[in-house]
DNA sequence: CAGCTCCATGATCATTGGCA
DNA sequence: GCAGTGCTCGCATGGAGCTG
DNA sequence: GAGCACTGC
């Protein structure tokens, strides 16, 4: 269709077939359909200009080789000088006397005004580089706007022969515009409002098909089976009772959305979100407890070692009184405890270190309750008796790969699902990122906790600080303190975690053990490095973002951040949740040195809510869904067109999505195909 | 550190006055 | 498969910020 | 000039 040399070069954008180019939109348009009247140009400011070319001149500069070509265009009303660099052929390809386009910036050159460089066009009826609204596109290499431009009109005719895949009356209920219409108008749009019909036409499509796709796999997961855990009142009263705290009202609410919901015969695919501490594990744990108690199994999965030996501690602790054996399987360990209720509060050990071998023997013949281990662990070669609920930290969607793993290690049932994760993503934009699955949502903390204390600190009450940190320090407490960038790149003064920590080291904390994390380190000595931290060898580290999610190191105290202004609210929000696991008061301070009255306003959202969730909202209103930490890593697929900000149209995709799941999707041939195309691309999890 | 992409930039004329 | 014709787009370089 | 499509042989 295209040549090789172009070929190769789409390529590299990801352009194979000519409907790949279609969809290649523009990533915005310029207006230059407004012509302006010689006569009006006035510097420093971007024009287009329609007249005669009445000279043209190539010179050369005296010292560099550098060509440069100089026109004068005239219209009616006057006549500006043009300037070109480095492109002498330009002489040869405009005739004199010819009408010219030309849009570009006018400048006051020593005599006087310019348009410099500006992007050039031979009047004709059909413009396309300028003198209209002209799409620009992301490009690579040797493609440049207006080749591909150029390609781009060249095969827009093609679109005809797409068909739409979107059902006629869908279309009619909302309003849209017919798919090559959309193409077409994306792409060369005729005015702003038929720009607009684009957009929002595609945009809804890239919105639908995660909803289709979402709610496709729902249903799916909808025919299966699934056990089902009876809700034991009882039990879970007297176990929430013997808590030595109370439960919120988050997750009363989110323990309940998870016990009637495995009461069903239909398999559970949740998500629970909630700040760090705001005891998400504890309403799995409740939900753990109901399992077992009902001789079933359930697992409980970490992405490090290290949580799942955190995790299986707590646990541990929290079902003293229950009498149910809980194993923990990692690469270095694997044991398993029972916890008896006669002893009182002791955990006796039922077989500790013993072979993996033995281990998974117990698991397959359902002597062991409750399985806590690290991801990869557990997908590996492993059978349960009876697996009744799966409980995954930290990795939101569970793939269906993974999901069929689990499924073959297991009878014929489907075990129920729970994804838990630290990450405050609104409610809004969850929906659309996690559509196949329910969402519970802890925003409330427990009320033992204290909110740490969170300042914008200006610089002159820099020194103050650090004193305040030593003053900690001497108390036993140990402090962060975090940079955005690891070397001194400093163009703009940002500071760098090397930088700070050497001038730290030899200034204020000269007295303190302090150290160094940052990402390039080599994983052992980043993990010694936390290890010291942890145990208390070292009273002040200095990181960049790298600092773990979920490590807990109960005596620091304070978190300092450095050029606060460089991070997402919510980034900031988990730095600021490292502090403060322990019954200290803890502190954050905010520096920054950006004087600007927005970043000010962002932060000050901080200090006031310690709030996730609110946080995350600010975010996503003001800095846009792409900012909102941990939208990267949800597998949505990258949207063009949309924006996750649309609420409205995200709702009506999930509403039009689930008008065509319930009504069946075999009716619509060229939908169904499509949303597999979909599906395939987006299903690497 | 490398490799890319994105963005801004590139060049000037002619006059004047004093001196050899 | 090869030559001839006619079409469109075609700068160069450096620093900058981003990602692997 | 580089690419490329189209034509005509």
């Amino acid at each position: 269709m295209v040549g090789k040399k172009t070929e190769q070069h789409l390529a590299k954008l990801g352009i194979l077939k000519v409907r790949d180019l279609l969809f290649h939109f523009p990533s915005y348009h310029q207006d230059l359909s407004k012509i302006t009247k010689i006569q009006n140009v006035k510097p420093n400011n971007f024009y287009t200009i329609k007249g005669k070319l009445i000279s043209i001149v190539n010179k050369r500069t005296p010292r560099k080789f550098i060509s440069i070509t100089e026109a004068l265009l005239t219209d009616e009303t006057a006549s500006l000088k043009i300037v070109w660099f480095n492109q002498p052929f330009l002489k040869k390809s405009l005739r004199m006397g010819q009408e010219l386009l030309a849009s570009g910036k006018a400048q006051i050159g020593m005599n006087g005004l310019q348009l410099t460089s500006p992007t050039y066009e031979i009047f004709k009826k059909e413009l396309t580089h300028t003198g209209r609204i002209v799409p620009v596109y992301s490009t690579t290499g040797k493609l440049t706007p207006k080749l591909l431009r150029f390609l781009i009109k060249k095969i827009l005719p093609k679109a005809k022969s797409i068909k739409d895949y979107l059902p006629k009356d869908l279309k009619k209920r909302q309003g849209f515009t017919d798919l090559n219409a959309a193409l077409q108008q994306i792409h060369f749009p005729d005015n702003e409002i038929k720009l607009k019909q684009a957009k929002r036409r595609l945009a809804f499509d890239e919105l639908f098909f995660i909803q289709l796709s979402a709610l496709s796999s729902k249903r799916k997961l909808q025919e299966h089976k699934a056990p089902q855990i009876k809700f034991d009142k009882k039990l879970v009263q007297s176990f929430v009772r013997s808590l030595p705290f109370e439960l919120t009202n988050a997750q009363r609410r989110a323990a309940w959305e998870v016990l009637k919901n495995i009461e069903k015969s239909t398999p559970m695919n949740r998500l629970l979100e909630g700040d760090v501490g705001s005891g998400k594990t504890l309403v799995a744990a409740i939900n753990m407890l109901e399992v077992a108690k009902a001789k079933m199994q359930s697992v409980i999965m970490s992405p490090t070692e290290v949580l799942a030996v955190q995790h299986f501690k707590n646990l541990s602790k929290l079902f003293t009184k229950q009498g149910i054996i809980i194993g923990l399987l990692t690469n270095n360990y694997s044991k398993a405890n029972k916890n008896f209720s006669k002893e009182k509060n002791k955990i006796k050990t039922m077989e500790d270190n013993l072979p993996k071998t033995k281990f998974k023997h117990l698991l397959e013949k359902g002597k062991i309750d409750l399985i806590v281990g690290t991801h990869a662990l557990i997908q590996k070669n492993i059978r349960f008796a009876n697996l009744a609920l799966v409980v995954i930290d930290e990795q939101h969607r569970f793939g269906v790969n993974q999901r069929k793993s689990l499924k073959d290690k297991t009878p014929k049932l489907i075990p129920h699902f729970l994804s838990m994760t630290a990450t405050p993503i609104p409610r809004t934009l969850a929906i659309s990122l996690y559509g196949d699955l329910d969402i519970s949502i802890l925003d409330e903390m427990p009320k033992n906790r204290k909110p740490i204390k969170t300042y914008l600190v200006p610089s002159t009450k820099r020194i103050g600080a650090y004193d305040f940190i030593k003053k900690e320090i001497k108390n036993g407490r140990q402090a962060f303190v975090i940079c955005p960038l690891i070397e001194k790149s400093d163009k703009l003064g940002v500071k760098s975690a090397t930088w700070e920590y050497k001038k730290l080291k030899k200034g204020e904390f000269k007295n303190l053990r302090i150290n160094l994390l940052h990402g390039r380190m080599k994983a052992k000595e980043k993990e010694k490095t936390m290890d010291n931290f942890k145990s208390g060898k070292i009273d002040v580290l200095v990181s960049t973002a790298v600092v773990e999610v979920g490590v807990d190191v109960p005596k620091a105290s304070v978190m300092m951040i450095e050029g606060s202004e460089r991070f997402g609210l919510a980034q900031l929000h988990q730095f600021r949740g490292r502090v403060g696991r322990s019954k200290y008061q803890s502190y954050c301070f905010l520096f920054t040195d950006s004087p600007s009255q927005q970043t000010k306003e962002r932060l000050a959202a901080l200090v006031k809510s310690s709030n996730g969730f609110k946080l995350a909202e600010y975010d996503l209103a003001q800095r846009g869904p792409g900012e909102v930490y941990g939208i990267q890593q949800s597998g949505i697929p990258d949207l063009r067109m949309a924006s996750l900000t649309d609420l409205v149209l995200i709702k009506t995709a999930r509403a039009e999505a689930q008008v065509l799941i319930n009504n069946g999707l075999e009716k619509h041939p060229a939908l169904e195909k499509k949303l597999n195309a979909f599906s395939k691309k987006v299903h690497w999890e």
